[in-house]
DNA sequence: TAGTAATGAAACCAAAAGGTTTCACAAAAA
DNA sequence: TTTTTGTGAAACCTTTTGGTTTCATTACTA
């Protein structure tokens, strides 16, 4: 099955993995230790992330050190990425509105905040 | 239940009904009809990302407008930008580190990674 | 060589997730 | 008023997820 990188992410235990292993690579059962649950669940986690590709193994001897590759998260970062512009420049025109209801008297009409300006490539 | 935004970007529908009201408010219906799967379904894919403040709702008469609230996507920008430094920066000093330990006791307090020979490990 | 440690994988289980159909109800339309 | 529309929620089902225990194998160690 073809792991994701946003489902992989999506649990803590994996998300604490992944920061473990992003400081210094470790065996499975290094990192298991640090969990309460079995070295068992632990291990079916890392498989997850290898197999989204956010960690790696590499035996040596009997033991699987693992190191993250986390550049993989990327993936993630760009999804956020593109919509980065649309809750900033909502805010913006937030603010010029309160801004802007600041300086007149109260009298005023309702003005529609329509923003999504920048028409990005629909969906689909 | 506490929802979390990790955990709601996982699924791809909600991530495409996210995508959605990004550009536009929509009501509950009018997002439902871009799916195969029944109104229903999407009403509680729309109910998580209620919960962990993704969207939120405004009644008015007997429809339901979701916009947007991407703003909540910095928790998970924020999470990854932790780690950018690393994936940018240390992707070699990970490979001299593995090298390191392959000498050394696991065990062992931060050692400097020094810089030796290109020798690979030997992998059965 | 015998024993122990590290790992991978299987069998199994409970709970969560994602889906369906159905029903109730208020608001809008006829 | 009667009918239709938009919505929320309940009951129910199947698959996935996260967990367990157990076992086999292989590499170290005494």
């Amino acid at each position: 099955m073809k792991r994701d990188v946003f489902q992989a992410i999506a649990d803590p235990t994996r998300r604490e993995i992944l920061n473990m292993v992003a400081y210094k690579p470790l065996n499975v059962n290094s990192v298991a230790e640090n969990f309460d649950v079995s070295r068992a669940a632990i291990y079916k986690h890392m498989k997850i992330l290898i197999e989204c590709g956010l960690i790696n193994m590499k035996q040596q001897g009997r033991e699987r050190y693992c190191e993250a590759k986390l550049e993989k998260l990327n993936e993630v970062s760009e999804w956020i990425e593109q919509y980065r512009q649309f809750w900033e420049t909502r805010l913006d025109a937030l603010e010029l509105y309160l801004e802007e209801i600041q300086k007149k008297p109260v009298l005023q009409t309702k003005t529609k905040i329509k923003k999504h300006g920048n028409k990005k490539p629909t969906r689909k």
